[in-house]
DNA sequence: TGCGATTAGATCGTGTGCGATATAAATTGG
DNA sequence: CCAATTTATATCGCACACGATCTAATCGCA
């Protein structure tokens, strides 16, 4: 018997420092103050940050495939879009084959902007404190964590 | 030699899929939506969840040590606290003793509201995927992240 | 072919986060 | 004891997130 004793006045004892939302969310914080400091300088946001990230890696993509990506929907994503076409380092057009589409592309400025960028991760990963292997593991955690969570529907 | 063979454009390459930070995010968001659904009852979002669950853990806190405990600052708390307050969850008043301090209270629908949240946990923990062991763990990982991260100075 | 259903984005309202600043109360040093 | 500083909270502006809804373009299929 026993284990735990009535200690229950109504639910069951949650502990913020326990619950791994919490430190999920207060991580995410930590993250986006670090790289504001570091993307100051390139007049961009963390997110927007994320959008000229997915550019780099490949140029022209619809809003639908940027928001795939960042699991985000055209009403986030469309101001922020609008904020990187008003600094010029993005351009939005609509795809002349299908006209619901809206295709974003670097500018010129937005494709050298990479190279102003180039110092930010290594910077990130001494802020982070991991070796790569470290920070490796914590993401394939987290993915997976994301995932679940992605998947869950209530019966 | 070899090795990395000339492929750079411009900076190193980054690919959305192995930042760490970008894992965080998406988690965070991940959870926010799971986190919605099941609060939708309670007439609460996840932030005011977090500062019942302070409550809950401790009556009767200033917007300071809520803050401390969230990583937050006034000019997000106090609207969030007035929300609750509004709501009737919380009552708001000066310190006597120190009239620059607000203490926060439950009222008694915000006590009572811990018996209605009394299954949230279980969800989130069903809806993460996790074992109560490999939670822990990966906690134990943010938690260092996040401390690594708000240490962090670039001199 | 044509019309209802689906799809892609955009818009709107609410609630965070956070930098910058304001205000008022307490503390402190001369 | 009082002016200067510090501390606690509030206010304001901007940029996300996201539910709900709107519009326009395309698709499906009778």
């Amino acid at each position: 018997m026993a284990g735990k004793t009535m200690e229950r006045p109504d639910g069951p004892e949650v502990k913020l420092d326990e619950l791994l939302c919490f430190g999920i969310y207060a991580a995410g914080h930590a993250f986006n103050r670090v790289y504001k400091q570091l993307l100051d300088d390139l007049n961009v946001t963390y997110p927007q940050y994320l959008v000229m990230v997915l550019l780099w890696e490949r140029d022209d993509q619809t809003v639908g495939e940027l928001g795939s990506r960042l699991f985000l929907e055209s009403n986030t994503l469309t101001p922020l879009l609008k904020r990187l076409e008003a600094l010029g380092y993005i351009a939005r057009r609509r795809d002349p084959s299908d006209e619901r589409q809206v295709r974003i592309s670097l500018t010129e400025a937005g494709a050298a902007l990479r190279a102003k960028a180039a110092t930010v991760p290594a910077c990130i990963q001494a802020a982070s404190g991991l070796t790569a292997a470290q920070a490796r593991q914590l993401l394939s955690g987290v993915t997976a964590l994301r995932a679940a969570l992605d998947s869950y529907e209530p019966e």
